[in-house]
DNA sequence: CGTCTGACGTGGT
DNA sequence: TACCACGCCAGAC
């Protein structure tokens, strides 16, 4: 039984390209479905030092969530450079990209 | 220890 | 459909 946090981190990990994970999707395959924001805290302080493909982590709704306009302009493009279709400026589409966890079970 | 915070989710209006 | 209030829980102080 490892550690939360370290399960969200591989998680997030095993996202592939093209696809795309919400936060309480994340926080549920790491055994804590109402650990929604700790998903959000992981990203805030590993992302960088564990280099975590966090643009494919978004809200429920399939919006980029981030608030620094820079990182959720650089989250955007890097999703639309793997394929992922948009509903809008900023929101993907769910329903088509959604990561499928039970390749990973 | 107690308190605050956050890139969220859910249910009610 | 959109917005609001509340719950959630690990980490920072």
């Amino acid at each position: 039984m490892k550690a939360f946090t370290e399960r969200v981190i591989e998680i997030i990990q095993k996202i592939p390209e093209g696809e795309v994970a919400t936060y309480g999707q994340v926080a549920r395959m790491a055994g804590s479905p109402r650990g929604a924001r700790q998903v959000v805290r992981i990203l805030h302080s590993c992302s960088d030092k564990y280099d975590l493909p966090w643009h494919r982590v978004v809200n429920k709704k399939g919006e980029i969530a981030i608030q620094d306009p820079l990182a959720s302009a650089s989250q955007l493009k890097k999703l639309k450079e793997e394929g992922v279709s948009f509903l809008s400026d900023k929101a993907v589409n769910l329903n088509a990209h959604q990561f499928d966890p039970l390749q990973d079970f």
